[in-house]
Formats: C-alpha cells, sequence, structure tokens
DNA sequence: TACTCTGTCGGAAACCTTTCGGACGGTCAA
DNA sequence: TTGACCGTCCGAAAGGTTTCCGACAGAGTA
C-alpha cells in the first residue's frame, strides 16, 4: 500500500499572479482573500489584481490556507457503527441532516466518521483535518475519552450522555423523561391503568432507555400508578414472544415501546395476532417520523426534535470553534407528543 | 466574517524528531511513513526514529502531507439537495452506508456536499480538498458539467445517467427496466390484465421513472398487453385523487407505483378507502427496504441492490483516484423482486 | 591501485498561503 | 525644519511534509 502523490496540478498560484501585475503574493492574498493583517492596497491595485486573477483562473489552493491559518472549516460527525443509520430508526437520519444543513448555512463542511475510524476520530482533528467533533455515540477507549476530555478538542455530545468526569463538553440531548410523563398523562388520560413498557433485548441499558422507563415510572406513580416489574417487558424475538405475551391475558391495556422500530413491529404483530390495535390495545412509540404516518394504524409517538437538536449542536460546535465560549454546557430540548389512531379510551379489561 | 486563525498547535514535527535523533527529516518521513523516494536507512536508526516518535508523542500533520502530496484520500458524495435523504426514501440512506462503508475500509474519508455546494462541489476537488467525487445527482449547470467532463477530475455517476456526451464517465446504475419486467411477470403470472402504472407529480420525467415506465411498457407488450394512455396515473394529492380514482371503477386489478413511498402511501390510501389489497387490488412499488416488511400488508416491491452498488461506485472512484483506468465504464445491476403480501391473484373485476 | 557499486543518509527545494515587521514617500502640524 | 503620522506595499519567515539530487564511506573487482 504505497499511494503515490500526484503530479504537479498545475493551477494558478498567488504567486503566479503577484507576478503578473508585479505585486507581493502578500498583496493579492489581502485583495483575494481578504487576509493578512495591516497590508493595504489602492483601489487601483486591488482591481488590476481581481483582473489578473479572472484572467489566469486562479483557484486558491485550501490545503496550504489551511496549513498556515491552522484550520480546515470542516467538523466531523462521529457514529458508532455506520451502518446502524441504515438498519436502525429514521432518527439518525434527521440528524445527519440537521447537522448538514446547520454547517453548509456557515459555510463549514461535514465528514462522516465511523466506528472503525472512531480511535481515530480525535487524531483526525489532532492531525489538522477537523475542527472539531460532534459525538452521537460517546467513545468508549479510555485513552480516546481522555483526548477528548483535554478539552484541546472542541466538541459537543448529541444525545449521548459524556462521561461524568468531563464538564467541559457541550450536551445538547432530549427531554426522555419528559416524553415519557407526556405518554403516562396521555394514556392516563384516556382511562388506561396497566400500562406495559416494552424494550428490546441488548439495549435495556442504553441511557436512553434508561431514562425513558425512569421517567415514565416516576410520572405513572404521579398518577397513583406503579410500574410493577411485570410491567416492564423485555423481548427478543418480538415475533414470537408477543404471541405468548398477548396470549397470556396479562390485562394490560397499553403498551408503550421504547423506540420507534420497536412500536412498529409491534403493530405488525398485533395484526397478525388478531388484537385489535387501538380497540384492545393502545401502543405509543418513542420518536415520531414520518415512518409513524404509514404504519396502519398510524402511530401515536412521542417525538423528540432531532433536527432542530442537531442545528444547535452545530451551532454550539462553530461557537466552540470560533473560540465563543458556549453559552450554555447542557442544552435539553422538549419532546412533543404526536397523538395518531394507535391510542384510545381503555378497553374493559385489555386483549379479549 | 473573517475567521481567525488559531495559533501553533504545539504539536511535535517530523523536523523536531530529526533533531532530536540527529538524522534529516528525510529520513524521519521515510521511517514513520514509508515515504521518500531512494532514501534508505539503516535498522538501527530506524529503531532510534520509532522510538523517539513514540516518546514524545508525535502526531504527524495531514494537511502538510496533502499540500505536498496533493492527495487528500477524501472523496465527496454529492447530493442534489441534503434534505431530501431525510424526507425521502431510505434508498439514500443505503446508498451512503455503501460507500461509506467501502471507503473506510479503504482508509479514505468521505465528506457529504449538497446542493447549496453543488457548483462548489468540483471547486472543492480543484481547490485540492477532495481526490474525487461520487454524484448521486448530476449537476445541471452547464459550466459544472464542463468541469467534471473535462475529465482532470476522477468521479463516478451512482444511478444518475451522466449527460450523453460524456464518454469519460463511469456510470453505476440498476436495471430498471429488468426490475419492470420482474414486475410484469410477477403480475401477469398472477391473472392480472388491467394494470395501472402510478407516478409522483413532478417526477414523471426522471430518468428513473421513465426508464422503469417504459421497461413496464415493453414487457407487458410482451406479454401481449397494451399499457394505455388511462393506465399511466400521475398523482399530485394521493389524498384525494386516490379516492377518486378507487370510485372510479377503472377495472384495474393491480397496480405499479413508481418508488417505495408511493407504494406505501397507496397501501394507506386503499385501508381507508376499504379497498381490500391484496383481494381486490394488487399493489407492487420499487425499491425493496425494511420500510416494506412494516406496511399492512406487506410490500411486495423490486429491490434494486444499492448498498453493491454504491459499493462498486466507490471502488471504481478509487481505482481512478489511484491512477488505474477503471474495469468498466458502465456497470448495471440487476434488480430481485420481492414478493410480500401486497400482490395476489387477480379478483374478477378489480374494486368492487 | 584505480574503479565501480551499494547502502545510508543530508541538504535543500517544493507545495501555496498567511502574517509580521518594516520601508518608503508623502502630508500635516507645531 | 523637524517630528509624527498615514497609506501603500515588500521581503521573508512560517506552517510541516515529501522528494530529488548527490555525498560519503566501505566493500568488492580488475
Amino acid at each position: 500500500m504505497s499511494p503515490k502523490g500526484r503530479q504537479r496540478t498545475g493551477a494558478i498560484t498567488l504567486r503566479e499572479i503577484a507576478e503578473e501585475v508585479g505585486v507581493s503574493t502578500a498583496a493579492v492574498s489581502k485583495v483575494l482573500h481578504g487576509r493578512g493583517g495591516n497590508v493595504r492596497v489602492s483601489d487601483a491595485t486591488a482591481v488590476a489584481i481581481r483582473d489578473a486573477a479572472q484572467r489566469l483562473r486562479y483557484t486558491p489552493n485550501a490545503l496550504a490556507r489551511s496549513l498556515r491559518m491552522n484550520r480546515t472549516f470542516t467538523v466531523g460527525l462521529v457514529f458508532e457503527n455506520f451502518g446502524e443509520i441504515a438498519a436502525g430508526p429514521l432518527y439518525y437520519v434527521h440528524m445527519l441532516d440537521g447537522v448538514a444543513s446547520e454547517l453548509f448555512r456557515n459555510h463549514y463542511r461535514l465528514t462522516i466518521l465511523s466506528e472503525i475510524d472512531h480511535g481515530r476520530a480525535v487524531e483526525t482533528v489532532c492531525d489538522g483535518r477537523l475542527d472539531g467533533l460532534i459525538w452521537c455515540k460517546m467513545p468508549e477507549q479510555a485513552e480516546v475519552q481522555q483526548a477528548v476530555m483535554s478539552g484541546k478538542i472542541p466538541c459537543v455530545a448529541l444525545n449521548v450522555p459524556p462521561p461524568k468526569e468531563s464538564l467541559g463538553i457541550v450536551y445538547v440531548s432530549c427531554d426522555n423523561e419528559g416524553g415519557s410523563r407526556l405518554v403516562a398523562d396521555h394514556l392516563v388520560g384516556l382511562g388506561h391503568r396497566r400500562i406495559a413498557f416494552v424494550l428490546e433485548k441488548g439495549e435495556e441499558s442504553t441511557p436512553d432507555a434508561r431514562a425513558r422507563l425512569a421517567g415514565f415510572r416516576t410520572h405513572l406513580a404521579a398518577h397513583g400508578i406503579d410500574l410493577l416489574e411485570e410491567d416492564v417487558i423485555t423481548f427478543s424475538n418480538t415475533a414470537a414472544e408477543f404471541r405468548s405475551w398477548s396470549a397470556a391475558r396479562t390485562g394490560h391495556t397499553a403498551l408503550y415501546a421504547w423506540n420507534e422500530r420497536m412500536a412498529a413491529e409491534i403493530l405488525h404483530r398485533s395484526h397478525e395476532c388478531g388484537v385489535r390495535v387501538p380497540q384492545e390495545l393502545s401502543v405509543v412509540g418513542f420518536d415520531s417520523t414520518q415512518f409513524c404516518e404509514t404504519t396502519i394504524p398510524r402511530l401515536t409517538a412521542v417525538r423528540q426534535p432531532i433536527k432542530p437538536m442537531a442545528q444547535e449542536a452545530a451551532r454550539i460546535l462553530l461557537d466552540l470553534i470560533e473560540g465563543c465560549a458556549p453559552s450554555t454546557y447542557s442544552s435539553r430540548f422538549p419532546c412533543v407528543l404526536d397523538v395518531r389512531d394507535s391510542t384510545a379510551v381503555a378497553s374493559a379489561a385489555g386483549i379479549r
């Protein structure tokens, strides 16, 4: 593996323009890019320079500039595993959209880093290629964490709690607990008293899942309802396990799934098992996306404003890069509940 | 808008290592990065250099290297409008995944360009920041097209036909016509004779839509069926228009939607209007994704191998960048039909 | 002894921009 | 007349690599 460098591009450089016009490169730089401290140039000279640049089709070399300025105007978005974007909930896509739109608006560029580059992500900013990072998955290697928390690297955590010790990291997140409160209020308001919280095997201990569950428990309690151990269900093979669960007549009249995909699958399995939603069973999910509009029935779900969140994260990162102190170190967005067709007044005794 | 450059990073450089060990920077470069033509260094010296590098925590400066080598090991993926990724079909997500995975595997990096950078995309490779481009939307400005077709810029078109005049551009695509043949065979095999092709307003003239329609027409003809003008429907407001269409009793027993989202919406509207799928109406879509698994009923759809296609595109681009002649200038992938639950034997006379 | 290799490395240019300190000529006021 | 000051610009260093050309010492050969 020894990639060859390319030959000279033959592109026109600052110097060639300087020679053409008969001035110094400093003057040209000043006129064309507005850079350079106290260098000043008369209008006439400026015109001549601009003219020559146009005539010779000058193209600035961004690398040389970056090398000199130690800035690339590019930030990295780091994922755990890029495949998850494709397989996972639409959540990540909206995140990508939000980050990208805000960066582009500010003439920054975006590069994508994935788990195989994970250890390399900080290296990439250290080696000058990136001005900052947005984490949507915190790194686990101690070494990487340390580099991140050293504070030398501008970065913000988007919906992933940074390690507790790190007080310096900006954290943009959504109010998972508040989202669960909305669900609790909605379902209890419809008369539901026996409600199940559904998790996916392997995701029980993610910060999101825990926060949503905790919030749900708390706010049910506020309504005088205890979320018992048997009310928290973890499915690993939903197809089979939902069937036996629904056959068990547990008496639940509503079901709150920790994420959107899980909820969609529950709807599907309900249909399969002949459980009518919402007549016999109300279903709520977390993460309200276009996806929820096409399920049958349309899914009632908590919507976290992921795009605005992503935009805010990008905005703060840019501030950090420009050297401004961030306006806040922890920005938490409220959720709203999109009520659609999968929830209704509680049936007498749940699934018949 | 005058972003300030940062101060010196204080990072260790090649030169400092050279001084520490008492050799030239050329030797250090050779040992640490394997670069540099005929420079050779003894094992002992190499060990000393590596040792010093480790001790001083040397971090190579990628920008300096890129400036010198005229290579950045980064390629750009250019979208028409990044928002479409979020709003649109999952198609783009899988594309992103494919491109990214292949690039990462080869230690390249990926940056995302969107329509606002569109004219700037080629500029970005000209100014040295990118080694090549993958277009998933062809630029329309003549000026940009010209730059692209000049052949100086390594690039490949992914599922978007490059302008005819450009014989130099590599084109990776899926066999839309073949996909439509699968649909024709499947539906005719189930006894359908009156089939509608459904388009979305504003998308009728996209290359994809035209190819799918043309292929469908051709292959229906092979079965002795003419696709009449009235069989090609364009919905702009699907909710209202589907209702009146289904009320019109056109006698169609099957419906082929030009893309996945359209098909999903048709399913939804059918449910709303009381049209039973697949008993009264069979529905087929184009682009088989996880989405199709959760509709009710699960959607029969043509699957284009978008991820492998994207990987192939990336692979070819890397060849181009490394200076190899591409193995092919036009790579076309076959589609398959994922038969699910939205198609069945034709009913007597279509919608009752 | 004179010579050619071969292995090991140094020196310096090149890549292209930005920035710093100062030069130079002129105006203006005391 | 002299000093301060301003507008305009230059020269050179700096940023960190990679690569070309050639040097130098020792080994082998005729």
